[in-house]
DNA sequence: GATGAATGAGTCTTCATTCAT
DNA sequence: AATGAATGAAGACTCATTCAT
């Protein structure tokens, strides 16, 4: 599922022709969408390609989903995941720090979402959102309201605990989620172009991020730090 | 600065017509131009649409610009207000502390580039980096490789006066530049759908991502943190 | 031997729409362009009325030809019908008179170019040289001199044999092709609106050109002709 | 009148800009009309870039011509050079033999039409006369049918002198006019772009024509040439 | 079910023509 | 009269979608 990161934007399909099982054909057009729907944008995907890309003739393509349109809202369904309820148990069931607790979730995070076809998603939505503004409702909801309270309650948590500073929730969940959508948007446009345009590796890029995010975030020492 | 934009994606022309000024053209059209594309992408947005919003014909828009392409081409090279050379005056003659010198460099940052069309062309390159190679290598020498070496040298400032603790340069500039990119991007997409779903002001957002940043950043007090 | 040509500029399709020949397809469309080319003119033919008279749709078109200079071209390399090596076997084995070699070589010229679409090729590219100048020159590689170098060579055994009076094989060339050229511009254009602008039949006409002609070719008899 | 031949396709304008007394305006922009009109085809011909050959504005071509049309036939009429009548009695009081008289005539025609604007004017119309049947009418009965009358008188007087041996003189017009077309076809189309494809010079051309074509017209001395 | 040839509405682009200056 | 900016109808070409096989 965390697909190899394609340097170019042309992909190059390898799969065996005509090898596969029918019922894996929804599947296949799905993960050919997303990835071109995710390099080239929607409206510069044709349908052609997808259909290429999944080894699959044009007109097949419409057997399974009706019209572009409706393969780009499978695209989004297909990826949202809903894992938040489990993933709101384990923040629940944690035992160790908060700030173990933020690198933990950092760590699902990027595994589940952000080296993985779902963080395209987002990089996708974010260009098509006023074109697709039904589409950017239901992401919300399915996907960025419940993510930010998950983050919520690991703030929470942190300073319920006294490890954290006293924050604003709402402000604060920023703080978490923006090296998230940052990473994810250098990731699936200007990373898949120029690759060493980071300057250093991706881990590089999160470690250095959430070191810093916990530093800010945490309670501050008796000894204060002059800003 | 430029056309006033409207917060709706489909825009209502009613400026009145046939008003013979050679000279503003280029500008109106690189305004509706800028515009549209950062709404709505480079492929979803017609030529006549552009037109219709800087409130002239198709024809005359190519009069000014001889394609599509050449009329992207002229609104990121617009929108590149090459003024990395004064900023970088700005930041070796800085008299304050660096903590100051982050501050105001987000404010310059958000009025010349942040809240501006400047802005929205990051977001637009960014869904089209794959599509305009050749576009994404000029808008990274011009804008993204100087704004990094500006940023460094803020950080390497900083660390030099002993205000921020040693880093990683190449590293650290991402910490200044991540809240910068996922702003843009916010202003740019969701934002404009959705106004309210940072659930605050875009001035606490910014305001609450320089304060985790710089206590982040500080030279730590004799006191550690334990992280 | 390919769709029947009507004798009126604007053409009326007839046959029942939507049969799928894949293969019959771009020698429909090129036997309809060849037509429309010769009698229009390139610029004035619109690649729509092309797909008409072919009986599909303007987008079949482009399956086959990639754009309408490509289906010009496609209408040039078709009709160049490459038969010269033959002719020159047939030239170099015949056995009778070199005058009666000249009028059987009228006779094959009309009819496999004076009156097929290859002739109205010539006429349309001696409208269009100056535009597609490459394709001048292939046409010139391909028929002008493959032609005359036939025609030099009928000359020359006119001559060898003693038949026809000693003449500048440059200069002479024209002697032959100057009424095939005449003859196809007229039957290419004018005669498409004047069918009797002639004021004699096409038959006659050649046959009038080549009897003069060989006249005057004839090697001198004792008495000259005072000139 | 009698314009160099230019060897490239496009035009290169070279007379001082705005230095003309505005009588001159409507025969500069008929002669840029009729050189761009036979170089490239009316369709191809845009009247911008013959307004710009006359150093006029697009505008100013319109204040004369009512539209590109009109501006055709203004060319066509233009250079009909109705001098056929004088031509007449030039024929009718021509003393020297008929043969002289056949030579005279072709220098006249190829110093008043060959070699001047009024020959491209047939190459043009030749494309057309599909597209403009009423000017193909028109150009019959001006320039063709005169031009026929005048060449049957020519070949009359051959034949009633014992000059010429007897012919059909519908068919026969044809053996004089019929160098004439090719000439004409090939010194506007092909001559430009291949100056050397003719392989010998345009006056040892004509000589040629001129001479095989008075052999063969000449009244048959005793002894009978063997055809 | 699968195919891919065919379609035609939609988009970019051109250019003859208009008209305010 | 002359200009040239502006127009918009028309033409080349694309591509989502259909449908006969």
């Amino acid at each position: 599922m965390s697909a190899a990161v394609p340097t170019s934007c042309t992909s190059n399909p390898k799969v065996p022709r005509r090898s596969r099982r029918k019922e894996a054909r929804p599947a296949e057009l799905l993960a050919a969408a997303t990835r071109l729907f995710v390099e080239k944008g929607y409206a510069a995907t044709r349908v052609e390609e997808v259909a290429a890309l999944a080894n699959v003739s044009k007109g097949t393509l419409f057997l399974y989903y009706a019209s572009k349109e409706a393969l780009l809202k499978a695209v989004v369904r297909e990826n949202i995941a809903g894992s938040f309820a489990e993933w709101q148990a384990e923040v629940d069931n944690f035992t160790g720090t908060s700030a173990a607790l933020v690198r933990y979730a950092f760590q699902v995070w990027q595994a589940r979402i952000g080296d993985t076809e779902a963080g395209g998603i987002y990089k996708l939505l974010s260009s098509e959102f006023c074109n697709f503004p039904e589409l950017a409702q239901f992401y919300f909801d399915e996907v960025i309201y419940p993510g930010n309270d998950l983050v919520r309650r690991i703030l929470a948590r942190g300073m319920a605990r006294g490890e954290f500073r006293q924050l604003d929730l709402n402000a604060a969940i920023h703080l978490i989620t923006t090296p998230m959508f940052t990473y994810i948007q250098w990731r699936n446009s200007i990373g898949m172009t120029f690759p060493d345009s980071l300057g250093i590796s991706p881990e590089v890029y999160i470690e250095t991020q959430v070191e810093n995010l916990l530093r800010g975030l945490a309670a501050l020492p008796p000894t204060t730090v002059s800003v």
